[in-house]
RNA sequence: GGUCGGAUGGCCGAGUGGCUAGGCACGGGUCUGCAAAACCCUCUACAGCGGUUCGAAUCCGCUUCCGACCUCCA
């Protein structure tokens, strides 16, 4: 059995993953900035970060998981006034802050279940750190790679670019970053206080339209935007932990500058393993709010978008990020959708046909290398395409026990059953969202099958395809098979 | 402009220096009273132009097109 290769953005290559302290595995995630609902892009991180999650435990991992909230808005892009997303969400609904950052943490929350994302083991908030990201901060002071200006803290990037690699993480030279800078003639408030224009807040004195500040020792205001991820990181696992994820968007200057600040603050390289996903593309574009392309989790759920041709179910939203790798651009369409919907309709009735599979003494299926195959493909940095081309190999052969073209022992049988939960349920956490009915819902059916199967005896057609015509407009469907009629219900 | 990443069959999406991923759709068939489901068969692609090689979609170069990021924006 090879072990699970890893692509680190760090150092651009495949690595093999060796937890620092085996077997423990410390994992920190950058959740959502809640203010707004979650929409299709939010979907894949937790998806794929789950899907890491749910095979590190299957690899015998004890896995700490840490996926934060922010729930301090920072500043908006485009508004000179100083405001930020919460604060101005809160002003324009008239509501707390922490008000708004609870409705939409709720709503985030809501779409992780309904994706059957496994809980993280820690979910921190920036707003309950703000003690731990001062300390930090004043820490990185005292070791002279920041600086106070007029209430505010700035982390000095020259003076920490001397002697480390600012830039490695996303590939950038600092000498084009600061060339870069002036031509873009950004018109960000607090520009003046920086010594350089790279240099980035670590803490921000406060506007008096700023409603969201605790005090600290240079003034009242709200720590950086990058700082919180240091701090609660490195507060729940440790200096260096294994694995540091998020979107590629974060990568610069999130993630550098997390770099920057804890080798700053401890000396130490925060992570070991950098992981971005890439980001889900509407016609081939990212989805932004500016391009008007945004589509809400709720509105995909219900189908109510201009986008959308019909309502896709959860299930089939995982599904979909599922059957790309997690390092490509994913785009949507209803094409694909429809296609995932189908697929995996086909994959999850295949696990109801094992149950029901009769074994005989034929063997034609080598279970324990299809075990090997379907780890083998995540080992290669979560290939989970991969994976499900090897579980649909898997249906046909299922398929094809079922029908009788091949055989299975029970032993084999047995074993098949629980490679398929494990894969399909336990890794991939893709569940049967199919109503099977209440105990009484099934024996009705039963009643309403027999009376057909009688009916078709009698060669009554006319009413057995009322009975068939009037369920399937219900939802059952009816399958008449050679051991008799089952129905599925939808 | 800088940096990085892409261009694969009708659509989505893997992968690899030679052994035709997979899903969906299409077409044909088996089964069925008829359907559905299931099964079988069919559809053999890798942006363009050069180069390296016995052999390239896979390596190198150039061109075209697309995308992401570029200081507080998932």
């Amino acid at each position: 059995m090879t072990d699970l290769k890893i692509y680190d953005t760090y150092n651009r290559e495949n690595r093999v993953f060796k937890p620092l302290n085996h077997p423990f595995v410390g994992i920190y995630i950058c959740g959502p900035t809640v203010y707004g609902h979650p929409h299709l892009g939010h979907a894949r991180g937790p998806v794929v970060f789950d899907v890491l999650h749910r095979f590190l435990i299957y690899k015998g991992f004890k896995v700490r998981f840490v996926r934060n909230v922010t729930d301090v808005g920072h500043l908006v892009n485009d508004a000179d006034e100083g405001e930020d997303k919460i604060a101005k969400k809160a002003r324009v609904e008239q509501l707390e802050p922490m008000e708004i950052a609870q409705f939409y943490t709720d709503s985030y929350h809501k779409m992780l279940h309904a994706l059957n994302i496994r809980p993280a083991s820690i979910e921190p908030r920036a707003s309950g750190h703000i003690i731990e990201q001062i300390e930090m901060i004043s820490k990185i002071i005292e070791n002279g790679f920041a600086y106070e200006s007029n209430g505010s803290v700035y982390f000095d990037v020259i003076k920490y670019s001397s002697n480390h690699d600012y830039g490695k993480l996303s590939g950038r030279i600092l000498e084009d970053l600061i060339a870069g800078a002036g031509n873009e003639a950004r018109d960000l408030e607090g520009q003046d206080e920086k010594h350089n224009p790279n240099d980035f807040a670590l803490w921000k004195k406060a506007g008096p339209e700023h409603i969201m500040r605790w005090p600290s020792p240079w003034s009242e205001g709200f720590p950086g935007w990058h700082i919180e991820c240091s701090a609660m990181s490195r507060k729940y696992l440790g200096d260096t932990f294994d694995i540091h994820g998020g979107g590629m968007d974060l990568l610069f200057p999130h993630h550098e500058s997390e770099i920057a600040q804890s080798q700053a603050c401890t000396g130490h390289q925060p992570a070991n393993y950098w992981m971005h996903h890439n980001m889900i593309t509407v016609n081939g574009q990212k989805m932004a709010k500016s391009l008007n392309n945004g589509i809400s989790i709720e509105e995909f759920f219900s189908g109510k978008h201009p986008l959308l041709e019909k309502a896709y179910s959860p299930m089939t939203l995982k599904f979909f990020i599922l059957q790309a790798q997690y390092r490509g651009t994913l785009d949507f369409s209803n094409a694909a959708l429809q296609a995932s919907e189908k697929g995996l309709s086909r994959l999850l009735q295949a696990g109801e046909t094992l149950e029901k599979i009769k074994p005989n003494n034929q063997n034609d299926l080598e279970v324990t290398s299809i075990q090997i195959e379907l780890e083998e493909a995540l080992n290669e940095d979560l290939n989970t395409p991969i994976l499900i081309a090897k579980l649909f190999d898997l249906v046909t052969k299922i398929n094809q026990i079922d029908t009788g073209q091949i055989g299975i022992t029970l032993e084999n049988l047995e074993k098949l059953k629980v490679i398929y939960k494990t894969f399909v349920h336990e890794i991939l956490g893709l569940e049967n969202e199919k109503d099977s009915g209440s105990e009484k819902i099934k024996g009705v059916l039963e009643i309403l099958i027999e009376l057909r199967n009688e009916a078709k005896s009698n060669k009554n057609y006319e009413l057995s395809d009322v009975i068939r015509k009037k369920l399937t407009e219900i939802g059952i469907e009816l399958k008449d098979g050679k051991e008799g009629t089952s129905f599925s219900i939808s």
